[in-house]
DNA sequence: GCCTCCCGCCACCAT
DNA sequence: ATGGTGGCGGGAGGC
């Protein structure tokens, strides 16, 4: 043990970085020939030591909850591709809008008032037992128990705690849900700190992998310096490349809001103030490229985010687009430094109210 | 026994 | 120093 805090810096903990081995089993996978994944063989290819496994079975896990990969038997895996996520999605959504009325029924529906309980608590995304089914309803292998006694071991697997994050983003209208509020959300309400921590820990495993598929990203709150989760989804560029929509595929422009300046609050944080920052991951020298931006409003808005937003994916700018999740050399950083970005987007938290 | 992978200690690192 | 991040691997549950 002493040894491991003598380990040189010969190598840095980056290259280890779950976010970074999900990008490289990505970009190994996404290619048509691909079919079946054996996870033995993938951890040979990406040089995956033996004891590091879990690491391997972390991130397929992550890939399965949103359809990239299906289990097919034991370290056995079908590929699915990034082309199956916009359904995994949809039916994510549907299963947390589901068990969501079940809950809160017609309780709340025109919540555009204001105040600050976070209405979003009955999100249904809690409960254990009784409402389980509707989460791993048709998840295919996920579920196939079939014994009611949903183990515990699932109940805790981060394959269904990848997608209740998920379903958070889906089934509420924010865009920005910060760590704390993600890891009280999913877990209920925790009066355990350590459950909690623990809970937070594995919510940065999933944001890694997440991140790496530029599902989300990983940004910071400016006052509290409290760490945020934004929703990219599947964006769509037009042609100006200005615009970055999000568009969720068939359901209604959910997370498109305007601008009519909703009432900033994210989920317990005043996240009055966000900016733009770049990624820590390459910031070689750019800590004077964090200006902060200034849509128009007034007020000044920072994000720190660790991967950068934008990036210049040479891929069809038709459809979706699936963020390029850079092989070795990741860190993207786009072209980052004029105004025009989307931070406007940023605001897209509140509480959309739409008439 | 091997496959899975939950759990949380504690080092790392940006502030 | 502080607190967010996250590598890491022990060990337990499931075949």
């Amino acid at each position: 043990m002493a040894e491991s805090s003598s380990r040189h810096y010969a190598y840095s903990r980056k290259q280890k970085s779950l976010g970074l081995l999900c990008s490289n089993f990505l970009s190994m996978y996404n290619t048509d020939a691909t079919e079946f994944i054996g996870l033995d063989e993938a951890a040979a290819k990406l040089g995956v030591e033996r004891r590091r496994m879990p690491r391997i079975y972390d991130i397929v896990n992550v890939l399965e909850s949103v359809g990239v990969l299906t289990r097919k038997a034991k370290n056995k895996y079908t590929w699915k591709g990034f082309g199956a996520i916009p359904k995994a999605l949809q039916d994510l959504k549907e299963e947390g809008l589901d068990s969501n009325l079940k809950k809160s029924d017609a309780n709340n529906n025109a919540k555009i008032s204001d105040d600050d309980d976070e209405d979003e608590e009955d999100e249904g995304l809690s409960n254990p037992n009784t409402g389980s089914q509707t989460e791993t309803s048709r998840s295919s292998s996920i579920l196939k128990s079939s014994s009611l006694k949903v183990d515990n071991r699932r109940e805790k697997s981060l394959g269904l705690l990848t997608q209740n994050f998920v379903k958070l983003f889906l089934c509420s209208n924010a865009e920005l849900i910060s760590l704390d509020e993600a890891a009280r959300l999913l877990l209920g309400d925790a009066h355990n700190t350590s459950v909690m921590r623990t809970k937070v820990r594995r919510l940065y495993d999933i944001a890694n992998a997440l991140s790496s598929m530029n599902l989300i990203e990983k940004i910071h709150t400016v006052d509290t310096r409290k760490p945020a989760f934004r929703w990219l989804g599947l964006r769509e560029k037009s042609e100006n490349g200005s615009a970055d929509t999000i568009v969720l595929n068939e359901s209604k422009g959910l997370f498109l809001q305007p601008q009519t300046k909703p009432k900033k609050r994210v989920f317990g944080t005043d996240v009055t103030n966000i900016s733009f920052k770049k990624s820590k991951v390459d910031s070689s020298n750019e800590q004077n490229t964090n200006q902060c931006i200034k849509p128009q409003k007034p007020r000044k808005v920072e994000i720190l985010s660790d991967r950068s937003c934008s990036e210049g994916s040479k891929q069809g700018s038709k459809s979706y687009q699936f963020g390029p999740f850079a092989p070795v050399n990741l860190t993207k950083i786009g072209n980052t430094e004029n105004g025009a970005k989307p931070v406007q987007s940023a605001f897209s938290f509140a509480i959309r109210s739409e008439g």
